[in-house]
RNA sequence: GUGGAUGUAGCUCAGGGGUUAGAGCACUGGAUUGUGGUUCCAGGGGUCGUGGGUUCAAUUCCCAUCUUCCACCCCA
């Protein structure tokens, strides 16, 4: 049998020591953060059913959607009219729907509204969450972006409080803090581009106008308006719309601009005032880093009503690593109508790889084993693990090589570990009841008591 | 889903229609059998992604396929 090379799937990552011990440091940092401010954590399965996870998220998440074919025999029980194969626009979905009913989460909101809807009655509302776990998505892998990635989210359902807008910008301000990233917050409100679609008079043409919108600074303004008449806005629309589009600077100039621009539009105007109620408490708040009121910030997914917030790091060029807002009636689907929630998702992997770009991560967290010792052969492995016993106890971490190999070798190991100091202890330590510790950095190496050792090693 | 690149040693990458395909790093042994990092010496390791075609001859040229990466769409 020959032997197979060995892989991992698309877009899948494995996490060696080295990565891992900073991957921890910033969910330690991001859990604390949403822990002082008074969140719970949850977690759910890897996989739900399709059917929670399916038209939640656009006929585009749809696709990327990974989903389990089903145990046994899949085929067994497939009904007539799903064999329909001379079918090719109608196959795929047909199939699948009979023969997975299985998907992997695509992201943390849906399975916390699924959740949410099935233990109403032992949760205690208004209910803050959090939630640190993977998500799948069969998209195509490039810069920053994977197929399994983290997602850290934090959720307060049922409260329509705007405090808890703020709330979310300051978890933001702060983790960004502590992690050193700098960082821009921007936000905007779904209302406000409804009352834009409103009062260009393509209210049905929501989606379309933000989508292409979002593009703005991407692209610039005549790029857009070509995408707007692509996606059948009529000219006349585009023409109102351009006041909107060439709206910069100060955020009191861009509410006077919409306050006139709204003047018809009822949606607008709640928006509007939703936008001027939140900001206003940021500014009084004085937070680290800036935020800005951007009305080209659309966000994909549908089912956000109220505000939407972005964070982008400023020194590196990424994608967004944070993204978020509220959501009026995610859990109405499940059969729980009237519950307003909002909440923002932290990505782990992008802020893994901008603060790696920006080398942010303290020296100090890849500190593992203190101290290594040396293995002479059966006797002294013998002595040495009660030693080692005792260290453990006093909470030294610290390891003996488990095997009678060469000394050149065994001190080796300790090099490329970063082990700070070795335990030499042979056949003299043993009859003098002392221990010879050597500094790994300066070379140096004396003769010590178990007690000064300690006191040296804590 | 669309477009562009890529694939040679465990890793990063040179090279080239013609005898035994190279380097650095890593690995193993030695100089140094109770002392690592530096240095020096020696050694192991490759169906040149896979399948087909052109050719006296293909790892090299051509086609297909897959892989990975990058951009678009969309997103964390």
């Amino acid at each position: 049998m020959s032997v197979q090379k060995p892989s991992i799937p698309k877009g899948t990552r494995d996490f060696p020591p080295a990565e891992m011990v900073r991957r921890n440091y910033i969910f330690e940092v991001i859990r604390n953060v949403f822990q002082v401010f008074g969140y719970q954590p949850i977690e759910t399965p890897a996989m739900e059913n399709l059917s929670t996870l399916m038209g939640k998220y656009g006929e585009e998440g749809d696709k990327l959607l990974f989903k389990i074919l089903n145990s046994g025999n899949y085929l067994d029980g497939l009904p007539e009219s799903a064999s329909r194969i001379l079918d090719p626009a109608s196959r795929l979905i047909d199939l699948t729907r009979h023969i997975a009913d299985k998907g992997l989460r695509y992201d943390l909101t849906v399975p916390f509204a699924r959740f949410v809807v099935q233990h109403q009655n032992e949760l205690i509302f208004p209910f803050k969450r959090y939630q640190i776990q993977p998500v799948w998505r069969a998209d195509r892998p490039q810069k920053g972006r994977y197929r399994e990635f983290f997602q850290c989210d934090v959720d307060v359902i049922g409260s329509n409080s705007l405090l808890n807008e703020v709330e979310l910008a300051q978890i933001i301000d702060a983790v960004f803090t502590r992690l050193g990233i700098r960082v821009l917050i921007r936000l905007n409100n779904r209302k406000v581009l409804a009352g834009i679609a409103e009062a260009i008079g393509a209210p049905d043409k929501l989606t379309d106008i933000t989508v292409a919108m979002d593009k703005l600074d991407k692209t610039g303004m005549d790029k857009v308006n070509d995408e707007l008449i692509q996606r059948g806005i009529t000219y006349e629309s585009v023409v109102k719309l351009q006041p909107i589009l060439n709206l910069e600077g100060k955020i009191k100039v861009k509410f006077d601009t919409l306050e006139t621009f709204f003047k018809d539009s009822e949606v607008g105007r709640k928006g509007l005032e939703e936008m001027r109620s939140v900001l206003e408490f940021l500014k009084d708040l004085h937070l680290e880093n800036k935020f800005d009121f951007d009305i080209t910030l659309a966000r994909g997914l549908s089912y956000y009503t109220g505000t939407i917030i972005e964070v982008k790091a400023q020194d590196v060029a990424m994608g967004s690593i944070c993204g978020g807002g509220r959501y009026d009636d995610l859990t109405g689907i499940f059969g729980l109508p009237g519950m307003s929630g909002v909440g923002i998702s932290f990505g782990a992997d992008r802020i893994y790889d901008v603060m790696n770009e920006c080398k942010l991560f303290p020296e100090t967290i890849l500190a593992a084993t203190r101290a290594l010792f040396i293995n002479f052969g059966a006797e002294e492995e013998k002595y040495c693990l009660k030693l080692l016993a005792n260290l453990r106890q006093a909470g030294i971490p610290s390891e003996i090589y488990p095997d009678t190999v060469k000394l050149k070798k065994q001190m080796e190991y300790a090099n490329r570990k970063n082990i700070p100091f070795v335990l030499l202890i042979g056949k003299d330590e043993i009859e003098s009841g002392m221990l010879t510790l050597k500094d790994m950095q300066s070379g140096e190496q004396k003769s010590c008591t178990l007690e000064e050792t300690k006191k040296l090693l804590s």
